[in-house]
DNA sequence: CTTTCCTGTTACCATACGTTAAGGCCATTT
DNA sequence: AAATGGCCTTAACGTATGGTAACAGGAAAG
């Protein structure tokens, strides 16, 4: 289990065997059982959590009670509300469990301390964090310029293993629109093709 | 006008008179008129971008000829592809001057240079994506969740500079609407309040 | 086994935003 | 002075998406 983490680092830096010891020793494992919260609004978030199993998704919650999925996270991804993390105010987000997940969690203190331990994992975030900031930019790109039926169209095509896991009412939140018109849209490409 | 760039850095590194000096050998100069562009379409793009003086965009164009604004630049910002810089891919995007602008330039090598040179920045590109990344995440929740008006307005608040600056047709294509649409949002927001 | 909840669908009407077209204002060019 | 082009606005109409409501199938809970 813990040789995801191990290949997912070294996907961006080579690191060696004691140097991954020594980075494994600041995280801590975490379980979450289905629906069971990982962040409310108000917390603070306090770590960042990598998913070596499950499913989970980072949600705001608006005056009308509507919920409106930032992100999904499923194994080999990195999940916090970063804003909150980063500088330490309560959050506006939550974090929840689609499915029975497993993570390591990184707490701030931790991570400082990895980062004055294992230098290289300076550079790691770094490559994180860029690979991060050009899927967020696609995201925004796709959000000012496509149709709600393209967005759906480019999700399937994105992350095919998403769809299978997650149910649609959750996708159309994350593409900003209702599940009654993802449904709508759905019968309209079947219709045609 | 440098030291525009020493406070930037300063803002979240603490960096020596000696280190700066290392670090400012690996920029270069560049001046762009008005409407002059820094990036086109099928271009890599060599270089990231730090904006001494001036406005620069970064958008798409759609299959209708329509522009959509990915970002704006102004003083103190960076602006790039940055999908592109990473992977040296040919880029989907253009970047060009909505004023007269002077940048200074770091491409690929150099900043790669620059970072075995100043292990120190390092660190300070980790702070400047991850504050990129709190705010594109941002834009995204705002664009999943709100309204064209609620998502003018915040754009009111959050960039007040930059509505004196930059035409109104813009600040739309940014925002993911029509002009026509942004003048109506404007005009029901003096006729109510 | 029955009940309840969750998910997905459909339909009807409402509304926000897009499209097309036109006109006016102002700065720049000729 | 006249002409041009960029920018903003307005209006009438079209379309995509939202809101509300109802229903059905299947999973989960009792």
């Amino acid at each position: 289990m813990v040789d995801l983490l191990r290949s997912h680092i070294q996907k961006r830096v080579n690191i060696s065997d004691e140097e991954f010891a020594r980075c494994r020793t600041f995280f801590s494992h975490k379980k979450l059982r289905k629906k069971q919260y990982w962040l409310q609004e108000g917390d603070v978030c306090r770590s960042i959590g990598f998913v070596l199993k499950g499913c989970l998704r980072n949600y705001t919650v608006d005056a009308k009670g509507e919920e409106h999925i930032i992100q999904f996270a499923i194994e080999d991804w990195w999940v916090s509300d970063i804003y909150s993390f980063l500088s330490g105010t309560p959050s506006k987000e939550f974090i929840d469990a689609l499915e029975d997940s497993d993570l390591l969690v990184l707490d701030r203190s931790s991570r400082d301390a990895m980062l004055d331990a294992v230098p290289k994992m300076e550079r790691f975030f770094r490559l994180l964090l860029e690979a991060n900031l050009v899927a967020t930019r696609r995201r925004v790109a796709s959000l000012i310029s496509d149709s709600a039926e393209q967005r759906y169209l480019d999700f399937l095509k994105s992350y095919p293993n998403l769809v299978e896991r997650v149910p649609l009412n959750q996708i159309a939140s994350f593409l900003g629109i209702t599940p009654q018109s993802l449904s709508r849209i759905r019968k309209e490409l079947s219709e045609k093709r």
